[in-house]
DNA sequence: ACCCTTGTTGATCGCATGATCTTTAAAAAG
DNA sequence: CTTTTTAAAGATCATGCGATCAACAAGGGT
């Protein structure tokens, strides 16, 4: 509205982090706050806002990603990178353990990490979006995960039941729902989310006859 | 870009449907559209992409619904109302069907109206977006629904497994997983949806030692 | 055949947004 | 202290969006 002072060119109302910082500072900064930014309000968020929060001018957001799409990628990077163990295939298929064990494991260090809001929300968004990284990220938890949790399951089952992939998936679609109930939904969780998740992997275990110990 | 002529200014490409409908008749038209149009785009979809699709033009939309919002609260109504049919909790609670039949034509009948792309992507944006409907509408599925699945669970249960509500979510979220996975996330669902569905539920009575016959 | 109601158009406004470019000044180099 | 480099600001452009409003014309009533 005014005499050509918008707000966004105001400087940062807290006294932190004022000017020239080193390039690779900055540019980490700014994908940082971006990932929260974007988590909170949509990918469709503006670069103004974001600028301002940064206590930095909107240009300079583009005097590091040419353009806001540049930026987007940047963030799915940081959100999806290094989100999925490299050992966690080898825990899973570790026959030494109980397979109950190895499970309460994965799952609890796995909700640890994807039972935050950011990470949840964006995930969320990009997949709404179409994007490939979310694509991709699913194909390679079928394969480094889930594909081997059915191959450690049949190993083990008793009974008249055999597991499918969609078994798997029917565990691992029940526990997170759990985060997308309170993150994407904004309902309460459970009180005890590790309890939570161990009633869903004995549930699991016990439909295909496999003891605590086994 | 050229000279001042807006492409969503050009009339409907089909001849279909000109001019002077009936305004209640219009309305839902507009409104089966807007549905259709924001599932695919998101709630940010711009009018006048949404008027060419409807072959009209863009200022018609606001005769309808003064601003956007009011065009994205009669898409929320008409997507959220009559979802949850108001004779479930009664069938749900017969306890002259075994309980097994009883959850199983339940989620039979649920999945075939929530396992809809149109539907699962417009509760999946207005969820992140915040609304206000998205809330209630879990809220009330949880009073509605699970709430009744949990007490006759507990009516049937044997053994020292107590069911807590987190045991419900569990077993509904395993259910409704399989819809984000295919319509959120783009991913090819179970063959059978239903032999899925079955599983999840005898994997959910199983586990309080509820038999087929209970 | 004419009029009158009103559904629909076409043009336009004000503003927000992504992006560009010149200018300023902080910090390093000499 | 002076010069040089370049991170950052400030101004601005082009476009796209929601929204407004006067003008037009389809269709029913008489």
């Amino acid at each position: 509205m005014g005499a050509g002072l918008d707000s966004e060119n105001i400087h940062s109302i807290e006294g932190v982090a004022r000017r020239r910082m080193p390039p690779e500072e900055r540019r980490k900064q700014i994908v940082a706050e971006a990932v929260r930014f974007f988590a909170e309000v949509g990918l469709e968020g503006n670069t103004r806002q974001l600028a301002r929060r940064l206590g930095v001018t909107q240009s300079l957001l583009f005097n590091y990603f040419p353009t806001k799409h540049d930026l987007l990628e940047a963030v799915y990077e940081k959100v999806y990178l290094d989100r999925l163990s490299p050992d966690w295939p080898d825990r899973l298929t570790d026959r030494s353990v109980p397979l109950r064990q190895r499970l309460l494991a994965f799952y609890t260090e796995y909700s640890a990490l994807i039972f935050e809001r950011d990470w949840m929300r964006i995930f969320m968004f990009s997949g709404l979006a179409g994007a490939a990284l979310n694509h991709r990220y699913l194909e390679h938890l079928g394969e480094v995960i889930l594909r081997p949790v059915l191959d450690e399951t049949e190993a083990l089952a008793r009974g008249g039941a055999r597991p499918s992939m969609e078994d798997i998936w029917n565990l691992h679609g029940g526990i997170v729902y759990i985060g997308i109930r309170t993150h994407i939904y904004g309902m309460n969780g459970p009180e005890d989310p590790e309890d939570a998740i161990a009633k869903a992997i004995d549930k699991y275990l016990l439909y295909f006859g496999i003891g605590p110990g086994d």
